[in-house]
Order: structure tokens, then sequence, then C-alpha cells
DNA sequence: TATCTGTTATATATATTGTATAACAGATAG
DNA sequence: CTATCTGTTATACAATATATATAACAGATA
């Protein structure tokens, strides 16, 4: 259980451990039907307040990443829905990839950068 | 000139500005040594406060899109640094395409995405 | 019963966001 | 010179977001 908080970053705090959650399960550090720590356990590991890593599982369970229950705590629980998946993807991609028209990135040097980043998250 | 600003969005003000005016460049229809309205004039045009428009101005000049001078006002000055660029690319793409993974939203997927993207900057 | 969950409620402090009014300094057109 | 246009800076204010702190509640469990 690594995890990686920046406490200088302009990031929340809890945006940050949202993050860091969500990359855990692309690199299948984290699978389906895993625990994570409770509340409690993980803020007083990363030593912040229990409230702030609530509000980053509330976020994580609106978004479909885990499902939250009494008796287990949190356990991880992806809610695969492709089509709309990839209309979020396409309304975050078009800031990003607007930004990068700019510079004069082309199709084939967002192809690369996207190929390195599966490669690493497939790695681990 | 057309600004497309949502009230109600949670993302502040200032940086739908600042997307709004990086879309504009990536579809060429803002073209580099182009004029910008003066604060005050967007601001205006807009119904929001000269400020709001100053601090979209004051990101995009820090980020390298405009120039700012006293006497012309604002003007498209693209500060082109592509290694840099690509690798500000990198780390916003991570996250987003860790989402992705967790979606089984694949390479493949993610190209078709991009592709699309870029055609439709592409069109203007 | 004691202890573990998430959940909810208050309260507080700080930072961010957006507005409002005002003034300043450089540049420019009349 | 004057009036007017720039961006810039300063100050103040209200609303919201962020993070912490303390406390309690209800369900589940050993």
């Amino acid at each position: 259980m690594y995890m990686k908080i920046d406490f200088n970053s302009d990031e929340a705090l809890y945006i940050q451990l949202r993050n860091q959650i969500i990359y855990g399960i692309a690199t299948s550090q984290f699978q389906e039907g895993d625990n994570l720590p409770s509340v409690r356990e993980l803020a007083e590991y990363i030593g912040i307040n229990m409230h702030t890593v609530n509000k980053a599982y509330s976020i994580l369970k609106q978004e479909g990443y885990i499902k939250l229950d009494r008796r287990k705590g949190a356990v991880i629980a992806i809610d695969i829905d492709k089509m709309q998946a990839i209309n979020d993807l396409r309304e975050e991609l078009r800031v990003i990839l607007a930004k990068a028209i700019c510079r004069d990135i082309n199709c084939q040097d967002v192809f690369k950068v996207v190929e390195e980043i599966f490669c690493e998250f497939e790695r681990g």
C-alpha cells in the first residue's frame, strides 16, 4: 500500500488520493473485490484527517470505482459503462489536445505518448 | 469572437476563459500576432469582472500562449518548447488514461478518440 | 460488550474565486 | 497638453472550497 501524496502540490489532497487509487486500479495493484484501508486507517497512515480520506472515497464511489459498506469498508468495484467512459475521455482529452496542438504536437506524437503510458501501466 | 462560458459549471470562470482561448488558437481562429480584446472589453462582452479576465490572460501569459503589452494589449505569441510540452502532455495524460484503463478502454480506443479530436480541431 | 466499519453533524481556519472600486504608469491619437 | 486607451496593482468584500478537529450515530462482528 503505497500512497504518493505531495503536501506542497496545488492539487487538493483528496484529489491526489483519488488519483493514486485510480493509478492503483489501472496498474492492477488493486483488483475487483479488494479491500481498501478504512478511512481512519489510511488517514492515520498518510498523516491527514479522516474526512479528507472520506471525501476521496465518496468521490471514488460516485465515479464508480469502489463500493462502500459499513461491514467491509471500501471495496474495489468498477462500474464499466464503456460508452459513457469514452465520452468522458473525449471531453477530458479535448482541452489537453488543444494545448498540445498549440505547441505543434501532432497526432503521431500523441499516439507515441499514449502508447508509452499504456506500457507503463501494464508493467505495473 | 465567440466565448462559451457556463456560469453553472464547477470550473472556474477564468479557467473556462483560458480554455476557450486555447481552443481558439488550436482551431486557428486566433493566430500568432493576433490581438485579443482588452480585459475591460472582454469582461464587458461576457458580463463578468475585469479581474477575472485579467487572471485568465495572466495565466495564458505565464503558460506561454500570449504576450501582454500596455500598448497593444494581449497578443497571441506561442512559446513552443515542444520537448517541455510533450512532458507536460505526458503528465496530464497519465491520470486520464489511468481512468480509461479502469474502464477497459484500450490503446486503440484512445487512438480513435485522439484522431477524432484532431480532425475536429483541424476543421475549425 | 467492545470494537470495527461508514456516516453525519458542528465548528474552525485558511485558500480560492469572483466582484467592486480605485488608482497608477506607459502609450497614443486628437 | 489632454483625453483615452492599454495592462497593472492595491484594497476590500462575500461566497465557496479545502482541510482539520471533535464528537456522535448505526450497523456489523468477534
